[in-house]
DNA sequence: ACACTGACCACTG
DNA sequence: CCAGTGGCCAGTG
């Protein structure tokens, strides 16, 4: 796996996040076997902003944290996806992150 | 070419 | 337990 390859990588795995699901940065990073590289994850949602097929709010970090809130059209863009699907999110904070967390790297484990 | 910055995370002391 | 740190690497100045 080349450098671009894991950029579009991300989009593909973020694309794969089912509706009312989330997941974190590091979660990909590691199904895509670089788990130390979770930063570029985050970069490439930032470079996401022009594919509109990408659902960026369904990724936040560790914490069910919705650190990413900045960088859409308004802080409080991210939230209102979310919630639109059914994630409550409270300060910032998705709320039962556990319940809701998608990881890859189990759900997408091919048997 | 160099230094610094991130939508992060796991490890260490 | 918590603060520090190293790793990752594309972009920017």
């Amino acid at each position: 796996m080349n450098k671009s390859d894991f950029f579009q990588n991300v989009f593909d795995v973020t694309k794969l996040v089912p509706h009312g699901r989330v997941t974190s940065y590091g979660a990909i990073a590691h199904y895509l076997g670089a788990k130390q590289s979770s930063r570029m994850v985050g970069w490439a949602m930032n470079a996401s902003h022009k594919l509109k097929d990408v659902p960026a709010h369904r990724v936040v970090n560790r914490n069910g944290i919705l650190t990413g809130k900045f960088h859409f059209e308004t802080p409080d863009r991210m939230k209102e996806l979310l919630e639109k699907e059914g994630v409550k999110v409270v300060n910032d904070q998705i709320v039962e992150f556990d319940k809701y967390f998608w990881n890859p790297s189990i759900e997408l484990e091919f048997h």
